[in-house]
DNA sequence: TTGTAGGCGTTATCAC
DNA sequence: GTGATAACGCCTACAA
């Protein structure tokens, strides 16, 4: 690969020059503008954006840590995190934790190691201490980790709460939630926090089951469901922690003969493009990923720009009711 | 972000002895190595990988284009490729072109500028000739570009053949056909190819309709679907090039009260996870995709060794028989 | 066993 | 207007 200084030789003039022209600084005459340009084009030159970084200790670069990109939600909001990072010139790193604590460490460092300008934090199966001196502009999705770091996430408990109600509403008498672990300090138990209150407040009969803890293995999810409604099979509502849950009950409601909406209700959580796929289409609780995927970027640059920026970003949710209730 | 010269200066050593005890090269007394090893720790430093990349003129970094990572399937390859190139050392830059001819080729020019090691290319927009000059280690997902690249596809025309077939033997009289672009020169057209010489030779009605060119937007699947299925009503089998397309198959018909599989039979393609959720589960013609990644990273890394690698790589399918059919 | 010096490709600070 | 030169942080001959 040409280097600035093959371009400088073959216009006879200075790496000083070709710099000059390529960042379009200082006076320039136009004729040696137009032989670095053509030294440029001949040679096929491209500036070393590795030597760029080094130079201005930036790399444009950000960290993306999440359980998995195969994960729909999680595929969406990088998606859009790659979006709205490109339209500002930084690029993005993604890193699949698979819910891995040393993996999630070693993604930490990786990421330090490399001079991203920030990380953008999905997974979290690590304390909250251990996030706290990572001392570099991050911003995470549904945890409070100190004063400092700022924090996004979908209105958490008023999503529950919508769920929940919905449920009672259309006259579910015994009621079950579904959710991941919720032993980690994650905003997003705050969805479970409010189906208790709730169904407690209605006198509705209630469960809740949760997934193991650091594990990432979907398949889990269909023992997890199986076994509830064996032992409760008189369940006639469920608030799934996200679309992909719903979808593994919807099908074993299918192969059990429950049928959705009549014998047994179903909300989800996030809205993913699939949900309104389902059959039936599920009701669900929609999160903004668009908009949280462009906030978590704005939060990155702010704090590399040092400019100020809010801590708390919470986004309202929405219900969108399809036919699963 | 402290750097070698700090830790030099701490453990009251040169660089050199420093840089030493990090790659493990030459000889060091016990005595030496400690005292750097706890000036690193004290000063909690971490080599900056950039200098590093800068100076080896390898980033360990492998640029990632695909339409999208929020589509199931490149969501799931994307989480493959990270895994495998995670295992061995490399970092992976994703991009999604959506398709989209100009931001393809930002993103190539981006990957070069940022010295990426290679290129893994499963979005394809621009002409073959585009591509060929890249002079880049490269390899392509379902195309074939010259001699020298090499590519991964699964076998497009077997999988195409059994899924036609099972639609032909499951006593289909009409069946069609719904797939992406076909004008781009894509292995992926095999599986038409297949599907059209299969219901030529059985003299089988069929019909095949696919998706703008350059369009990442799915929602233009259930028009192209609706639209089908009144031109003709009288479909009574369908083979889907993928499983999202298939979904919204599934779904059209759900609503269109067309049963699945007794009134008209639907095989997709790929085996996309959330394909044995759907309901009624999809019959479908599995690609192997974390092969199909390992695949990738390698051919990348064995370009960057120079090491010989096959050019072409082409992955056997299967038919994974559920319930729409 | 350890240190000196030059280079990786750019940019920034001075000069001229 | 343009050119030396010294960084950026690290590695590696070559010396010592």
């Amino acid at each position: 690969m040409p280097t600035i200084k093959d371009v400088a030789r073959l216009a006879g003039v200075t790496v000083t020059t070709v710099s000059r022209v390529l960042n379009n600084r200082g006076y320039i005459s136009d004729a040696t503008r137009q032989k670095v340009y053509q030294a440029m084009e001949e040679l096929n030159y491209q500036p070393n954006e590795i030597a760029r970084s080094l130079h201005r200790r930036k790399s444009k670069l950000i960290g993306l840590i999440i359980p998995t990109v195969s994960h729909p939600f999680f595929g969406e909001l990088a998606g859009f995190i790659e979006y709205y990072a490109h339209l500002i010139g930084y690029k993005v790193l993604i890193c699949n934790s698979l819910l891995d604590r040393k993996k999630e460490k070693e993604y930490i460092e990786m990421l330090k190691s490399n001079r991203v300008d920030g990380i953008i934090m999905g997974s979290h199966t690590l304390e909250v201490e251990e996030y706290m001196n990572l001392n570099y502009p991050i911003v995470t999705f549904d945890r409070r980790i100190s004063e400092e770091i700022p924090y996004i996430s979908s209105d958490n408990y008023g999503g529950g709460k919508l769920a929940t109600h919905l449920l009672i509403q259309k006259g579910c008498k015994k009621i079950a939630h579904i959710s991941g672990n919720l032993q980690l300090q994650l905003l997003a138990n705050k969805r479970s926090q409010a189906f208790i209150e709730l169904s407690k407040e209605h006198g509705i009969e209630s469960v809740i089951v949760e997934t193991e803890l650091n594990v990432f293995d979907i398949t889990q999810y269909e023992a997890m469901i199986r076994n509830l409604l064996e032992k409760h099979p008189d369940i006639d509502g469920v608030f799934a922690s996200s679309d992909v849950m719903a979808a593994y009950f919807i099908q074993i409601g299918y192969f059990l003969n429950r049928r959705i909406p009549e014998d047994i209700k179903i909300v989800g959580y996030d809205d993913i493009k699939l949900a309104s796929l389902f059959v039936p289409p599920l009701t669900t609780i929609r999160q903004p990923i668009e908009e949280m995927a462009k906030c978590a970027v704005e939060l990155i640059v702010r704090q590399v720009n040092e400019e100020p920026f809010e801590r708390e970003n919470v986004f309202p949710v929405e219900l969108i009711e399809r036919l699963t209730t």
